[in-house]
DNA sequence: CATGGCGGTTCCCTATTTGTAACCGGGGTT
DNA sequence: AACCCCGGTTACAAATAGGGAACCGCCATG
């Protein structure tokens, strides 16, 4: 399975990405990043996620320390989530990939559909 | 399941990063941005990937325009992997988030477990 | 009294991802 | 003849992700 003369960082690198790079762990980091506070309906709402996925994704995201939880014991209970500072920090390079997602979206498809077309013929 | 009142750009950005996000094409576009030019199994052992993920993760950034493949049809074949202009321009947003990882790395580890210790007891 | 909102958790089920192993042709090496 | 390399593809199995719906306490509203 794993070859022999491996880079030592990859394996890290790995880690590290397969922890808070999937898309909802971005999206809430983008979305955080760009209102600052906000509560978890307001996400669920804004982002079309799922009440599941983002309970565990907000629970995963505040485990590894980008995310904080501030509980408030009011009536209606309100939850509010912003970035710690280490979560700052991962705005950068995750706001440049979704720059970059949405600038190169239409060449994505474009480049898709004449793959397609030379091989499914 | 989804909500009603979703930001416009969270399907396509969603979209996009669910294509290009998975970390094993995160990974082969640093090595190839690093590297320049990599055969199949140099990318293969470099990476640590399995034969099976290498081939199909390189057949959809082909298809996505951000790979070129090239075949020389010598003996032993012999399959050249370069980032097309789009694959590099894909470079900067990635290997920003590779060293963001690597330099975050140890700090996430430490608030798992931090996080850990005062839930788990 | 029923309903709804908040912030979740839990169960169930399916779909996607990922790994393992075997195989392929075509040739070289021992 | 037996084995290895290259660059894959295929079949199968296991793990994981993800959605949907129901439920929770607590209170307000109608």
């Amino acid at each position: 399975m794993l070859d022999n003369a491996q880079c030592p960082d990859c394996k890290r690198i790995n880690e590290v990405l397969s922890r808070v790079g999937d898309r909802w762990s971005v999206l809430v980091v983008i979305y955080l990043a760009r209102y600052g506070t906000m509560r978890f309906n307001e996400l669920k709402r804004t982002l079309g996620i799922s009440q599941r996925m983002l309970s565990l994704t907000l629970k995963e995201l505040e485990r590894d320390g980008l995310v904080n939880r501030t509980y408030h014991p009011t009536i209606p209970p309100k939850v509010e989530y912003n970035l710690t500072e280490m979560g700052q920090s991962f705005r950068e390079p995750v706001s440049a990939l979704g720059y970059w997602a949405l600038e190169n979206l239409n060449e994505i498809d474009a480049a898709r559909q004449a793959y397609d077309k030379t091989v499914a013929k």
